[in-house]
This record gives C-alpha cells, structure tokens and sequence, in this order.
DNA sequence: GTTGCCATGTAAGGTGTTACATGATTTA
DNA sequence: TAAATCATGTAACACCTTACATGGCAAC
C-alpha cells in the first residue's frame, strides 16, 4: 500500500491542501508516512493526472496561493474500491529481532543493557500511544460506528506495544534467572 | 536498518556465497527481505569495498565459479558494534489499520466480510509462524543461549499474530453485539 | 530435450527519507 | 530583527522489489 488511499481518505472528508495533509501526516504516529513534502505534493499531482482529485487555487487578501483540492466521484470510486479490497496480513519488521539473531556473540550484561534500552524504548511508545488515544488528534467520529473504528485502531496500537514489552520483560526474567543458578 | 548487518551475521557463522545468502532469506519469513539478487550482490560488493568481508573464488570441478565471501575482522568488529547499539523501537505499518479509518464508508455487512478476511489472513500467519518454529529451518544453537534466543525469536512473532488474532475477534464479536440489538 | 537448480549479475521502477530553495506573513 | 508558520515545490539518495540476462550442469 502507498500514500495515496490515505491521502484520498482524508479529502474524503473535505477539500485540503497539500499543507494541510502534511500537517495531519506529520501530527500523527499512527498515518506512519513522515509527511514530507516530496511524497505528498508528487502524491497530489499524480492522482490529479489521474482524474481523482481537482484542485482549485485560492488567493487569500495576504499570504501565498493555496491550491484546495477535492475528490472527484472517480476519486470516491477508487477510495470505495479499496476500502473493499483483501486486507493485507501486517509484516513484523523489527531490526531488534535481527539483533538478537547474534546477540550470543554478546556477553549477558552486554544483553541485559540491550534488553533494558528495548524495554525503555518499548515503553514509551506504548505511552505515546495511550497518549494519543485520550487526547483524540485526528478524530472524525461523525458516528457512533465511525468513533467505535478509531477507538479499536488506537488500541490496536496499544495492543501491540503492551504485548511487546510483556515479552521482552519475560526474556529479562528468564535471562535473570539463568544468572542466579549458572 | 538494512540488510547490510544481516548478511554480516549469517558470515559470522561461516562464509557463504550470494546464492547461499539468497536462499538463507527467501527461505524465512523472519530474515523479512525478498531474497532477491540485485540487494545481495550489490551489498556484497560494498562490503568488499569497505573492507568488512573479502571473498575466494572457487572454481569446482563441475558447475560454475562460487566467490565465497567472509568475514575480517574488521567485519566483525562492524557486526557486534551494530549488536551493541541502541534498538529501535518497532514500528507498526499495517494498512489494514488505515483501510478501517475510513471503512464507516461500508455497510456492516461489508466490514464484517472485511474482519472475516483479516482474521483468516492472520491466522494463516499464525500457523505459518508456529510451524517456522517448530521446524527451526534455520537454527544455528550452538550455545543453550543461543538456542533460548532463537526461541523468543520465534514466540514473538508467534505472539504478535495471536495478539492480532484476539483483537480482530473481539472486534467482531463486539460488532455482532451492535447489529442484534440495532 | 525440457525443466529445474547452481551461480553470477543488470535494468527499471516503486516507495520512502532528509535536506534544500523560495518567498511572504506572523509572532516573539 | 530574528524565528516560526504558511505554502509550494525540487534534488539527491536510501532501500527494496520484480523481472530479465547469461550460462553450465543435472535429472526426469
């Protein structure tokens, strides 16, 4: 999956600039794309190309031009049809899994220091993501059906992360036990 | 991080050529990447050029000239400095999660067909995870530490597709509940 | 004698990142 | 007056993917 059927999804809800979306990319962790400039401006005029957004540029009395764009109904077709394709399975892609493919070249302080700085690293995402689940950033909720939605995706999050750091926790204790009886 | 520090520590164990690498990835879904030539060969070959592996060329009685690379030590030095360094914390990307913010688009009979999909999809992922497990393809357990390793490798992956599997599940159950007393 | 495996590589393209360029306006 | 925000975009590059090119050898 790219960009584009999130940058979709949110003209869905109303007309944005390539600015706006960048803001909503960068404010949040959970559309993971960084929002940087390229990708979203590049993003923009290919789906214009395509016939699935219009823009249409403002002059505000002061500041620079603004060009607003808006789905079209094949732009709404295209985001429909996604919505209703096969999900994809989630891939892990954890670097610390492949670190700790070699880790037994290391010695068990050396491991225990590893496993404290995951644990710490861990813990704080799973923070920032209870965080942001209170604190609703991005939050349509123009349903009861709509709210329930966000709700399950911000404890998905959260989810993972707790389950994340229950298990590096069990390595600790494991690694620690092993210590007091070798 | 890339592929570069993986293909460092599968030489650690013992040297290899590109083809054996090749297979060492495709042939599990924990080492994520394809697999494919282009990466492999080219990583090897800016290894070569750092100094972080040099290579033999066999040339056997039958079949084609292998260049069997290996680590220096400078190489070795590269990889545990990586094993050392600070983790990073994973991050998750599934679209899946993107396609339900804007899935209020769909009727419940659609989302639902939606869930029973993902659900299927994970746990393919689930058994697939478990049975890499338990036939351990790739196993280097030289040491019991080693071994230990390996094994919360595979019970995280094991973990986190269970962990999706209970959330979707309740996901659903919970829209079961909404539609019987709507 | 065609398919598949061994073994090396190249080409082209998708997706994403950081950093830079430009210029006006607002805030400290 | 210096910094931050608004707003558009480009340049360079990192990483990864599929598909293709080349050739010998083995198995069926």
């Amino acid at each position: 999956m790219s960009i584009k059927y999130a940058v979709l999804g949110f003209l869905s809800w109303q007309p944005l600039t390539g600015y706006d979306l960048k803001k909503l990319f960068a404010g949040s962790t959970f559309f993971y794309w960084s929002g940087n400039s390229n990708q979203i401006y590049k993003t923009l005029v290919q789906l214009h190309q395509a016939g699935l957004v219009v823009n249409q540029i403002e002059q505000p009395e002061s500041g620079p031009a603004r060009k607003v764009y808006s789905l079209t109904e094949a732009g709404q077709a295209e985001l429909r049809n996604w919505l209703l394709s096969a999900p994809e399975s989630p891939q892990l892609r954890n670097s610390f899994l492949v670190q700790l493919a070699w880790a037994d070249q290391l010695t068990s302080d050396e491991l225990d220091a590893l496993f404290a700085q995951y644990e710490h690293e861990v813990e704080m995402q799973a923070v920032m993501a209870r965080e942001q689940k209170r604190r609703k950033q991005i939050n349509p909720a123009r349903t009861g059906r709509e709210a329930w939605l966000w709700g399950m995706i911000a404890d998905n999050w959260i989810g993972f992360y707790e389950n994340e750091l229950a298990w590096v926790q069990r390595m600790r204790q494991q690694l620690a036990g092993d210590r007091e009886t070798a």
